[in-house]
DNA sequence: GTCTATACTTCGATAGAC
DNA sequence: GTCTATCGAAGTATAGAC
């Protein structure tokens, strides 16, 4: 607010556009670009006016669009580790646990929508894009419900069912979920069914039931989790 | 056999190649392509190269890149529906088809790998190449698991969840494991475990298990499902 | 750090002979 | 119906000035 020269800020480029630095603004710009076209589709023109700046810049930054996309990609999934991970961070019980993993995709899919979207393009590539070096990154974030649900087995509150499968079931339900909903939307218009978009968490709700239910050892033991803010 | 002209053959042209007609030969070899590297990876001239002809005589035989992917995702997106409703043919209650559904899934997985990927990588897209009339067509496929979750509900075999719900996380899972094979492979040879690649139909029986467990009304009431073959 | 201008390549699509 | 040859657009990447 005063005149006093800011001392530690960052050069104040005339050219730099809102959004923080450049570097910051291309990675976004880029997230956004490949989470919508993928890799094939995304165009290193089109990246660079999102960010305001031109190719040349970005080939400035980045060595070229495999790494500027495999950086990203990269990111984006650990930040999948991290959120799965901060949902055992009580270690609750393995159901509770699991209902919160659930949550915590649908509530990282809100706040960053391009995960699911890098995710299911990655994976129906092979991880194409990938390094074999990147491969334990990866694997970090396959563990967590995995993981609790073997917890649950071994306490004897899920039947023995395989963790991987469980996981699979999970992650390729979710994320399904989130990246249909531009095609649900189109579809719904088209035949003018408003139900087709579903709020996020409703679902959530929905495929935790079911997962806890279904796994269940004896069904009648599946005792019902309060979710907080459910008024029945 | 005999040096007698045959009478209605097609005209046995020199170049044919084996496999069919030449256009037969190009849809398959397109679809191929397409599921593999999707809309924008996909190459019309690898397309030609595929099905041993050239570039000129695909668009002989179709107006341009863009309508030949429409045409080719149209129809195998229509092989969901009659495999769908083949699965409900008897009429079995509820659990029972929609257990029949899943198995069904995975069937097609099997006959035309080229399905699940084509679907996920057009939801990725928001159905962006196909055409406002395509839609009804759409929906068609959507509906199947849908309706026998409805049943269910009516039936009072299944607790009142939104229809659209389950159809979006037995397709999910479904799409999910069946597209994410090749990545699984990739990942567990560089990570070292054998388990990472179940077999599809024990895929489904878990999913199928676990929906028609999740679903009951009363757990109790979830009478277990002999599978065919099982031998437990 | 940022820009303009451009080199080089690939790709979808067409012309025209057979 | 099938091919060879080629056009023109678009795309990644770089050179070089400021």
């Amino acid at each position: 607010m005063s005149p006093t020269p800011p001392a530690a800020a960052p050069p104040p480029a005339a050219t730099a556009a809102p959004g923080g630095p450049t570097r910051e603004r291309i990675l976004a710009a880029a997230t956004h670009e490949f989470a919508e076209r993928g890799y094939d589709g995304a165009r290193i023109d089109a990246i660079g006016r999102a960010a305001g700046v031109n190719k040349a810049l970005l080939y400035y930054y980045f060595p070229n669009k495999g790494e500027l996309y495999r950086g990203l990609v990269l990111e984006q999934i650990a930040a999948i580790g991290r959120q799965l991970a901060a949902a055992d961070e009580d270690e609750l019980p393995a159901p509770e646990t699991l209902t919160r993993m659930i949550e915590a995709i649908v509530d990282l899919g809100a706040e960053r929508p391009a995960v699911p979207l890098l995710v299911l393009r990655e994976v129906l590539n092979g991880w194409g894009h990938l390094r074999d070096e990147d491969f334990p990154g990866l694997f970090a974030t396959a563990r967590p419900i995995a993981d609790t649900v073997a917890r649950g087995v071994a306490a004897g509150a899920f039947r023995p069912v395989p963790p991987l499968y469980a996981h699979l079931m999970i992650m390729g339900a979710m994320n399904f979920f989130l990246v249909s909903a531009p095609a649900r939307a189109r579809g719904s218009r088209l035949v003018g069914q408003p139900d087709m978009d579903p709020d996020p968490r409703a679902f959530a709700r929905f495929v935790s039931d079911l997962v806890t239910r279904g796994l269940a050892v004896d069904p009648a033991a599946s005792t019902r989790i309060p979710h907080p803010g459910a008024t029945a």
